[in-house]
DNA sequence: CGAGGGTTTGAAGTGCATCAAATAGTGTGG
DNA sequence: CCACACTATTTGATGCACTTCAAACCCTCG
């Protein structure tokens, strides 16, 4: 990857969607790469922040862990998304622990010169705080649909957020990560994960071969997963993918 | 409630506090004064939104509805809490329905103005930025609570969160308000409070008498409420009262 | 005093978690 | 290319937590 890869990566991203190439290629010059295998772990909970990163491809696993050892998954982030950032507003301290659950090419970027750039430049501030806002949506989502949706519905709502916002009728689609992963993600244990995915199987016609599942029909599908929400697909700000 | 009066309730939420007085005043002058009773609807999820509110006494509930009739109550805030400035962002829809919990007073202010200082005013950004990191971690561990504590430990939790962080040994609070809403804000339903109430009173030695509760032991709350927590008591950030 | 909402209690059902074990799948070294 | 080791996933059996439905109780307020 040279200082243009790296100036287009960060240009992905909601956070720096809006900047001026001469800031890019300053934040450029100062970003290390990073390949990653998967179950590297970035960063710890309450460390002292440093760097935030920037995911080019592959997938990180946000999460805290208690005292015995429960865990609750935070996110899981793909390409195109920023975390650590917000450490900036917390003491400086990761809110939560980073891992890659997937191999990952990652830029780590230091803290210092994302805190220089909106103090000296009010459109860095405004495109962080949208793209904050945005994040802040989906989280809200998660609440609720942690609160209103059941296992097999979540999961449903979890497969429709990995579709083209276009797709019509039948699609095949990849589970991005571990089947025990997208349990802890969507809040369930693995074992739960498996029996809802079947019951999904049966009430809205999937094909299950490993991580590739065939949805025969996605209608089908999210009048299933969506009558548990308040938004309907394809629900807009809410995919996985951008 | 005189100017001065809005003023200095202004400058008590987060998203102010940092403002110039004469910021403050421009504002002060397009703000109207609410008093509502209870169950009062301000706005409704989706709706076009046009103003922000400021809550100077009082509690709101913020909620969404799903077809069926389901309710997920996002969030119930107190004085010195700000809501629906967020719709800037999202497309000036507001994001959720907003209703008074309780008889409050409230600030209404155009949005525009907020959207005018935003670009006028880069320190205006940054606090709003602060303002909505701060938000966006207390949700955040709403959902990781939602995931790792059962009921008798949420309502622990929330009750923690009632008390003044400096408080040691023994102490009384009242609830803010009704016991059905706390359940609903606890993701959970009136029965289910109820008798996870009566479990937690006997399990770390609480007297319950209708809205009061006194907690003999504080210490003992928080080590049965706290254990399935990622961070222990008194977890400074989340405070529901400032 | 009576109406109505808030709260509690009881009984029964459901969904998810847990524990245990079998099975499938993957990568390794021989 | 196969056997082994190890992990991911599925399946079964059981228990617990929370929900649901129903009814009683309580409290407040007109």
């Amino acid at each position: 990857m040279n200082e243009q890869n790296i100036i287009d990566a960060l240009a992905k991203t909601n956070l720096f969607r809006h900047c001026d190439q001469h800031v890019l290629k300053t934040l450029a010059q100062k970003t290390s790469i990073k390949n990653l295998n998967k179950g590297n772990v970035l960063f710890v909970n309450k460390d002292e922040a440093a760097l935030f990163y920037v995911i080019v491809s592959g997938w990180v696993k946000l999460f805290r862990e208690t005292l015995d050892g429960a865990q609750a998954v935070v996110d899981i982030l793909p390409a195109e998304h920023t975390f650590g950032e917000s450490s900036i507003f917390e003491n400086n301290q990761y809110p939560y622990t980073a891992e890659t659950a997937e191999p990952s090419t990652l830029l780590a970027i230091p803290l210092e010169l994302l805190k220089n750039e909106l103090q000296n430049n009010s459109n860095m501030a405004l495109s962080m705080l949208s793209s904050m806002a945005e994040y802040r949506k989906q989280q809200d989502k998660e609440l609720e649909h942690r609160t209103i949706q059941n296992a097999p519905q979540r999961i449903g709502c979890f497969l429709l957020r990995l579709i083209d916002q276009n797709a019509k009728g039948s699609i095949t689609i990849h589970l991005p990560y571990d089947k025990t992963l997208v349990a802890a993600r969507l809040g369930m244990q693995p074992e739960t994960f498996s029996r809802a995915l079947s019951k999904l199987k049966t009430a809205v016609g999937l094909d299950v071969k490993g991580a590739s599942i065939h949805i025969k029909n996605i209608q089908d599908l999210s009048s299933y997963a969506c009558s548990a929400c308040t938004s309907a697909f394809p629900c807009k700000d809410l995919q996985t993918e951008k």
